[in-house]
DNA sequence: GGCGCTCCTTGATCTGGATCAATGAGATAC
DNA sequence: GTATCTCATTGATCCAGATCAAGGAGCGCC
């Protein structure tokens, strides 16, 4: 994934509907940009208008910015993942390389005029869309009504699902984010993520390796701590 | 809006795009189902499967539920308002009336089939499902790093744009929800969302009558309080 | 391979909002 | 109108997590 046809081409295979007429492909390729991000660095786009990424390669984070330099993470996003940088209304909001990215970006009002003709791409989008707002709805219940314990506990099980590689009954992650980014997203500081870590490990249900990895050991117990409503019969 | 007609009737008016032809407003008559909530009362829709409702008339709120019987207001909705009920996952979720509603509400899979030969329709969905997720994040950022003071004028000045009557420069607001739910909506409890109130009273921002009335006295010191990132120059 | 920097962990103290406990004021029923 | 019940306000105390303050460990760089 180095060049801009590599990029594009991931686009195509992973968003558009296999049946796709050629002359379609060539619309959305004068639509989109390709754009390699460097870790840490942020996606320049135009405040006015929101635009459309579709993360071919790597890991970012959509970052709210508050009074006081307070930042909220929004969301983290994978490969293959789509989502919507929305323009700035009352927060101002950034999107952030955690790792090294490769990026496909459209201008949304135009992306959808384009995907007007093709309900498959709407029906993707919408698709996709719903997941975001699923993803944010859950993240609101941790942020509004969870102890530090379980939206850490919350936030390994959301990884394992998104990023682990299953190893028996054991789950393995290698976190792309450090433990700001992790206290950023659960509205906690770097010091109580630590601690919450520490009690994991010290009760047997996670093991660390050196600053990025982390074993699932116990997910059953994972999620009795990440205070989930267990559906009564 | 006592007939299942007049609800219907609203649904194609609001939602539907102007031109649809009589033989699409037919199907759609067919999935959907018009319900009357009364005030405190749920909507009880099944657990498998998503379900789309447009708000005739009312208001209601969705409602999280983590184990402990906490409960986390994850967004309201007035009349006009189109959502998406998610099957239920790793929570639980329910929509509740605040007061009496009349609602019209579809399978979500059958009503997109129904909508994909229509993409005005297709497309109007993601719009609202955008909007639903730009205000899920805003308040994502106000529950994971905002203080109780800026959490309520943040609410306050929410309620404004949706449902507030401007008069002069102030803003009018009967808001039909209880100091329950909008701490359950904040992330706070009862008392403190009472001293928020009684400190923006007694600050002059605000002035209360009864226990819905409120009057937005000065937006742009609720503003400042709100804790919005001032985007310089 | 070791130097240095950054990030993470651990400990001590502080505080905003939760919790506990009355009291007061609106709404509803009669 | 007034009795009553629920919801909102106000006050006193408590505690989870923030803040402040050192160490320690991982990782890149030379």
């Amino acid at each position: 994934m180095h060049t801009c046809t590599d990029a594009f081409d991931c686009f195509v295979s992973r968003v558009l509907p296999k049946r796709t007429g050629p002359e379609t492909v060539r619309l959305f390729r004068t639509l989109g940009s390709h754009v390699h991000l460097k870790a840490d660095r942020q996606l320049h786009y135009p405040d006015d208008e929101p635009t459309l990424v579709f993360l071919c390669d790597g890991a970012t984070k959509l970052v709210a910015h508050a009074s006081d330099h307070r930042e909220q993470v929004l969301a983290f996003h994978f490969t293959g993942d789509l989502l919507t940088l929305p323009a700035h209304g009352a927060h101002s909001y950034t999107l952030e390389a955690l790792v090294d990215c490769d990026l496909m970006t459209f201008p949304y009002a135009q992306f959808l005029q384009a995907a007007e003709k093709h309900q498959q791409v709407l029906t993707q989008l919408l698709e996709r869309s719903t997941v975001s707002l699923q993803r944010s709805r859950e993240k609101t219940l941790t942020l509004g009504r969870k102890s530090a314990l379980e939206r850490v506990s919350s936030f390994l099980l959301s990884m394992a699902e998104r990023i682990g590689r299953g190893e028996g009954s054991e789950v393995k992650l290698d976190l792309p984010m450090s433990r700001k980014d992790i206290a950023d997203s659960l509205g906690l500081t770097i010091e109580t993520v630590s601690r919450q870590f520490t009690l994991l490990r010290d009760q047997g249900l996670i093991r660390t390796q050196g600053r990025s990895g982390v074993t699932l050991l116990r997910v059953d117990e994972l999620d009795r701590r990440a205070g989930h409503l267990r559906v009564a019969a």
